[in-house]
DNA sequence: CAACCGATCACCT
DNA sequence: GGTGATCGGTTGC
């Protein structure tokens, strides 16, 4: 559970292809934080991919917009937005400039910086020993970005593939194991859709 | 410009 | 398993 110190940031070209191959290829991979002198970082292990005009779920589906702006833009970069009135999710766009898609994060398994992940989300006596308490640091999608201290206003339309970015997609290396794909979770529309994509057995997932 | 509602979570029964 | 909290972006009047 401690950050290898020879992880590397993704290239650019990882997220320039379709969001579900992204998603598939984004288990196991590391969202890093980089807090003053503090890594902040977790495993990504459980995924959603969203498309363009033709997914009803997408935000990109209704359309460009002020907000939604991000999607179309160059491929690794944040789509941070605000949801339920108190909650963050964080996105990491896909495909080229001009071209709608990005894939959801929507649970973490703690890698480092615990102590920072449990004081950023109001955690009061986390026992570091007990799996039902760490799954609260980072197992859901408004979850990890309170651990990780995400916000639209910080971090939305920033390059998580640049070297001097405080905000990164990394690789130390991981192989995965089995991979799951299910349907989407809390969505109305195109909700048949089998875009989830999570590390079949993790403990760290979303849900129970 | 008012009303609606969501890619959630914590807490309750 | 159910529901209240809470608010910005979007839509419809």
């Amino acid at each position: 559970m401690n950050l290898r110190p020879e992880h590397r940031v993704l290239p650019r070209s990882f997220f320039n292809r379709d969001p579900r191959a992204v998603a598939r290829e984004l288990l196991g991979k590391l969202v890093v934080r980089r807090e003053g002198r503090n890594t902040i970082a977790g495993r990504i292990v459980e995924v959603e991919a969203y498309m363009g005009a033709g997914d009803l779920a997408a935000h990109a589906a209704a359309g460009r917009t002020a907000r939604n702006q991000v999607l179309w833009g160059p491929p690794g970069h944040a789509y941070v937005y605000f949801i339920y009135g108190m909650y963050y999710c964080l996105n990491i766009s896909c495909l080229p400039e001009g071209v709608a898609g990005c894939v959801l994060i929507r649970a973490l398994e703690p890698v480092a910086g615990v102590e920072e992940m449990a004081q950023a989300r109001h955690l009061k006596d986390l026992h570091i020993q007990s799996l039902t308490d760490m799954r609260k640091l980072t197992s859901g999608p408004g979850r990890l970005c309170e651990a990780l201290s995400i916000t639209r206003t910080r971090d939305n339309a920033k390059d998580m593939v640049s070297p001097g970015s405080d905000l990164q997609a990394s690789d130390d290396g991981f192989r995965t194991r089995k991979i799951k794909i299910t349907k989407r979770i809390g969505i109305a529309k195109s909700a048949e859709l089998p875009l989830r994509y999570v590390l079949d057995g993790n403990s760290f997932l979303s849900k129970t």
